[in-house]
This record gives structure tokens, C-alpha cells and sequence, in this order.
DNA sequence: TTCCTCGGACGTTCAACTAA
DNA sequence: TAGTTGAACGTCCGAGGAAT
């Protein structure tokens, strides 16, 4: 801790989204879809058992990728319709939660006070913070000095994030981002520049329509298809399936870049798990990203899964700090408050 | 059974770096 | 010079050992 919280206490990083309209459900109903991930499916078109309206028809198989019936409003990020005609939620909540999962994403305070941070319990912005509060050491409750940091430290050369498309960034890739191959010259709709906010609510799982650089699956030269009536009055129809975005966790089904031809594996190799599998795992699938982007390679085995050895970086125990003063509060009425929450601990350095 | 410790995940900040 | 990157540094969750 150090000075340059308080320089630096004005701009505070708030990780909420902005409000975003609603976006339009698989069956055109304005909703939020609920926090994913979920299964992403579609259902076939009328002229395949499909219903008009965009629910399942008796016997409909989730899994497969369908043609969007009734063709959907360009773009917009669309999310798959609810199983079985079920009705999403509405959605109220805000969308917060941490890359990994439906966790919310844990908020902390610029400064913890000088107990907490000792503690390394929750503090909050109030002095004394509550905690100091309720064991009663309000006196003792003060920020503490943020350490400064090292100057002058050299780096080696950085890899740009957010370049374009070189090609070599394999599909499923965070990096990878639709173009045109040198026979198929990159198609992006205009529409794509009135996509929401990008990215979207944390959780959430887009549809984007028109898919970029992807020719739909298999229904090439049939009637009313890709965009084209038929003929008989009856709307064009519009493929719609999942793309993910450049920085999108791969969707659980996969249409191929280059051919637009359907696979249950994903182009890199995984099998692709069967929707209800899909929806309990398909945050597994995702690549985590955190505030900055960055990706977890290999996300942490859970907490509870955790191993715990006892000794510090070095491999060393840590030392003990005497449980007197402030920083190990001393008391049991201090120490033991709050189940679940607060006890006062020794000192122990972050990273 | 409760309390306390502390490993490490997660979040924030900002200097170094890079492209325009 | 503005925007991006990435590492330093801070917070604090929660497992598990120690104490009662
Ligand atoms: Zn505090
Ligand atoms: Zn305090």
C-alpha cells in the first residue's frame, strides 16, 4: 500500500456493463436470456417440423444446428430460445460475475484498512470500517500506505491483443477472428456495427446474425433459404447458428469456418458435448478471461480442491506475528465474531 | 467444534511499450 | 501522444491445522 492509492483514489474501476437493451430472444421475444451458460441449440424451420413461432416441434433434436425461422433482424446478438418452450426469466439482475462461472466477480476496496488488510479479511470504504467497528478497535482503523512501485524496470517486446486477423490464430482460438480465406473474401455485414456493447454481460452466450464469413450449413440453392423468398409467400430464411467472436469462449457447437459445414467436434479437435452436457460444462470451454483480457491458461483446480501445503514461496513457514496490537486484534471476542468471516489473522503477503 | 492461519485466486494500478 | 500491455502490488476467500 502506498501513497498512490490516495493519488490515484478519483478514477474508480467499476467492472459493471453498461445497460444494454434487451436483446432479442431465438423466438423474437425481448427479454434477457438468463445468466448462461446453457446449451446452444436451435430449432428446425417450419417446412421441417419447426413452428412458426420458433419453438420446438414435437421430437426436435437440440443439438443440431437449424435455420432461424422466422428470420431474425440483422445485427442484433441473438440468444438460443428456451428448452422444451420453456420461458426464459425475465432477467433483472445485473450481469456481474466472474469469467469462470456464474460467480459474481468479487469487488474489493481500493484501500483496505491497516486491520484488515493485516487480517486479510473484507474491509470497506468506511473509517472505521465495519469490521474495526464491531470488534471494537474503531482508533486503529486507518489506511494503510500503499507501497510504490518500482521504476524504471524494463520489459521485453509486447504482443499485441487486439490486432487484426493474421491468419495463423486457429478457430477457437481467443485471437481468432472471422475473415476471408484467399477463395472467400471476408464477409462482414455492416450490420455488425450495430452490435451492443462488445463485449456483452459476463455469462452471457451471442448469438451474431449475420454470422461473419460464414456460409450456412447445408441448405445452399433451397428455396425461401439464405435470405431468398421462395416463391410462395413464405419469408426468406436465415441461417443462424453459433459464431464466436474474437475473445468469445467457443461455443458448444461449431459450424466451420471455411466450409460452414456443421460438425459436432470443434475444429481443433474436441468433441462437442450433447446440450445438456454443454450446459453444465460449457463454462469449462470457456477461455477465462479476466478485467484486462488476460486468459487463464489452466484455471485453478476449485478451492476446495485445492491442496494446501503449509509453507511459504520459499518453501519456508512464514513467520508468525505476535498476537498482540491491532494488526492480530488479540481477543477471541475480536477473533471470533463473525462466523465465516472474520478472524483476525497474522500478516501474510499477497503475491 | 471453533478459531486462526495463510496459500493463492482474484482485482487494481500504472510504468513500459507501441502504433498512429 | 493516446492506447495497450503486462507485471507489481493489493485484497480477501476459504481450506485446513491448531486450540479449546
Ligand atoms: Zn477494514
Ligand atoms: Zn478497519
Amino acid at each position: 500500500m502506498s501513497n498512490d492509492q490516495a493519488k490515484n483514489s478519483a478514477p474508480v474501476q467499476e467492472h459493471t456493463y453498461p445497460a444494454i437493451a434487451p436483446y432479442q430472444h431465438f423466438n423474437g421475444a425481448n427479454s434477457y436470456p438468463p445468466p448462461g451458460p446453457y446449451p446452444i441449440y436451435g430449432y428446425p424451420p417450419p417446412s421441417e417440423g419447426g413452428h412458426v413461432d420458433g419453438t420446438p416441434p414435437n421430437g426436435a433434436h437440440p443439438g443440431a444446428p437449424y435455420m432461424m425461422y422466422p428470420p431474425p433482424a440483422p445485427g442484433v446478438l441473438y440468444y438460443p430460445g428456451p428448452p422444451s418452450g420453456q420461458a426464459f426469466p425475465q432477467f433483472t439482475g445485473t450481469p456481474s460475475t466472474t469469467s469462470s462461472g456464474n460467480r459474481p466477480k468479487r469487488k474489493q476496496v481500493k484501500m483496505a484498512c491497516t486491520n484488515c488488510a493485516t487480517a486479510c479479511k473484507r474491509c470497506d470504504e468506511a473509517r472505521p470500517c465495519e469490521r474495526c467497528v464491531k470488534y471494537g478497535i474503531s482508533e486503529t482503523c486507518v489506511d494503510g500506505v500503499r507501497k510504490e512501485r518500482k521504476k524504471g524496470v524494463k520489459r521485453g517486446p509486447y504482443k499485441r491483443k487486439n490486432k487484426q486477423n493474421s491468419g495463423d490464430a486457429a478457430y477457437g482460438d481467443p485471437e481468432w477472428q472471422p475473415s476471408g480465406s484467399p477463395n472467400s473474401p471476408p464477409a462482414v455485414p455492416p450490420a455488425m456495427h450495430a452490435l451492443p456493447p462488445f463485449p456483452p454481460p459476463e455469462g452471457y452466450w451471442p448469438y451474431m446474425y449475420p454470422p461473419p464469413a460464414f456460409m450456412p450449413p447445408g441448405h445452399e440453392g433451397h428455396p425461401g433459404h439464405e435470405g431468398v423468398p421462395n416463391g410462395n409467400g413464405q419469408p426468406p430464411m436465415l441461417s443462424y447458428y453459433p459464431v464466436p467472436p474474437p475473445g468469445y469462449p467457443p461455443f458448444p457447437h461449431y459450424a466451420h469456418p471455411g466450409t460452414g459445414v456443421y460438425s459436432p467436434h470443434h475444429p481443433n479437435g474436441a468433441p462437442v458435448q450433447p446440450p445438456a452436457e454443454a450446459a453444465s460444462h460449457a463454462d469449462s470451454q470457456s477461455v477465462d478471461t479476466d478485467s484486462q483480457g488476460r486468459t487463464e491458461e489452466s484455471p485453478p483446480a476449485p478451492s476446495n480442491q485445492r491442496k494446501r501445503t503449509r509453507t511459504s514461496k520459499n518453501g519456508e513457514p512464514k513467520a508468525k506475528k505476535a498476537k498482540t496490537g491491532v494488526g492480530a486484534q488479540g481477543t477471541k471476542a475480536a477473533n471470533g465474531a463473525a462466523k465465516g468471516d472474520d478472524q483476525i489473522s497474522d500478516d501474510h503477503g499477497g503475491n
